[in-house]
DNA sequence: ACGTATACAATTGCATACAAAATAAGGCTG
DNA sequence: CAGCCTTATTTTGTATGCAATTGTATACGT
């Protein structure tokens, strides 16, 4: 069954606009992909099969292949073939034990650092948040709003590096598929502790917004592993 | 005056053997000549002119180009043209704060979850680096064992993803020109705090040895900052 | 003499074409 | 019939060529 490439495309150019290079629209597009899950990990990816999906030719599809491996999306199996990275059980853990890190370092540092503005921002957006809960809204919508809490905290960090990294950790994340807002029971906890560091982080408390967002990931760790084991469940293949 | 391409393409060969694609070839061989400060930051990159002294095509190099600019070591100027990364004064201060971190995350994960081969390995290097300095090394060598040091301890933490995420700041920091070896007085400093470092994780202290890795960062941009300062002395360009 | 417009050169972005390597298929032999 | 070698086809890696954009120089007008 084909991949709807069409649609992606489409949200790109609605989110860049439409006059990015080949090169950039095709990176987007195939990381809108692989977060929607249509291409798994592990699948075969061929550059002429891909390339005249894609209406481009091969050359700029490399070279977003190539930025997408050098960000450890991609991999080369032997021979050179190309495959969405497949994550070994383990890596969910060096996953988020690096992300508990991060994000408790930016969290601190928004806590201790960031502009009023910036913390309004944030807590504008934790507002949100409820509201969308409380209204019900869809797991793609929680996610996207989490996204945007997370993000908020990481730009009041006032460290671009600490930013790109984390940024990149969240692209390598969609390698673990689905997220926790599939699990109804999970976002009535993730709201409380999305208060919990939003409060330290209003109250200017560095230790205590680090230790609230490294127990955010840590117990996000523990309901990735449930949504695993669920999929597990009876699939031998 | 052209730059000695043939130096660091043998330096490439020897390192990973000649049977490297002609992308990754270029790839390391770029990064040594960025990190050899044969290209400073901000100078412009035609990609025709580097193709032609490279002895490639263009279609090798921009592949190689766009891995590097996904790693963030080179950037696209207006008008898209290339120029390795220049560092602002503050991404300094966000870059060391970042590393300090990770480096504090990964000196306490090889503390407390080292294998006793990892412990070993890492003490005989250290051993190592004292007789380098003893017997007045230069400071390329000094460099080197340094960085095996580091990497050593990012090996042991276990975690690949920490070690990814370093290995990748040290890429970047090559951005910052000379190392740290170029100042006599700190050589010695570098050795006893890498000494503090070693004895925590030897002793499996998990506490000790992340505050005395970031200790040593924090003490690195010090000597950074020096450099710098001596650097910019009348220099107006 | 300074600012602006226009023409030209250089450079990037992309597509096509070719070469080398790898995978798959088929036939041969034991 | 199983295993292996040979060959054919697919797929990756690299080179070249063309079009479009950008940078620069020259000439013109004010």
């Amino acid at each position: 069954m084909p991949i709807d490439w069409a649609k992606h495309s489409r949200a790109v150019n609605q989110r860049y606009g439409d006059s990015l290079s080949a090169t950039r629209h095709i990176r987007h597009v195939l990381l809108a992909a692989i977060t929607a899950g249509d291409i798994m990990p592990g699948t075969r990816l061929t550059e002429t099969e891909l390339g005249k999906q894609l209406g481009f030719s091969r050359t700029p599809l490399r070279e977003a292949v190539a930025a997408l491996k050098a960000e450890g999306i991609i991999e080369t199996g032997e021979g050179g073939s190309l495959q969405v990275r497949v994550l070994a059980y383990q890596d969910i853990h060096a996953l988020y034990e690096l992300r508990a890190t991060l994000e408790g370092m930016a969290a601190r540092l928004a806590a201790t650092g960031a502009s009023p503005a910036e913390k309004l921002f944030i807590n504008e957006i934790r507002i949100n948040e409820t509201q969308l809960i409380n209204s019900q809204a869809s797991a793609a919508a929680l996610a996207q709003i989490n996204s945007k809490f997370h993000h908020g905290i990481y730009l009041a960090s006032h460290n671009g590096f600490l930013t790109e990294a984390l940024d990149r950790l969240s692209r390598t994340m969609v390698l673990l598929g689905p997220t926790a807002y599939s699990l109804p029971a999970r976002i009535q906890e993730i709201a409380l502790e999305h208060d919990s560091i939003n409060e330290a982080i209003q109250a200017g408390h560095g230790d205590d917004a680090e230790a609230a967002a490294k127990r955010h990931i840590r117990n996000a760790v523990k309901a990735r592993l449930q949504i695993i084991a669920d999929q597990q469940r009876g699939s031998l293949d």
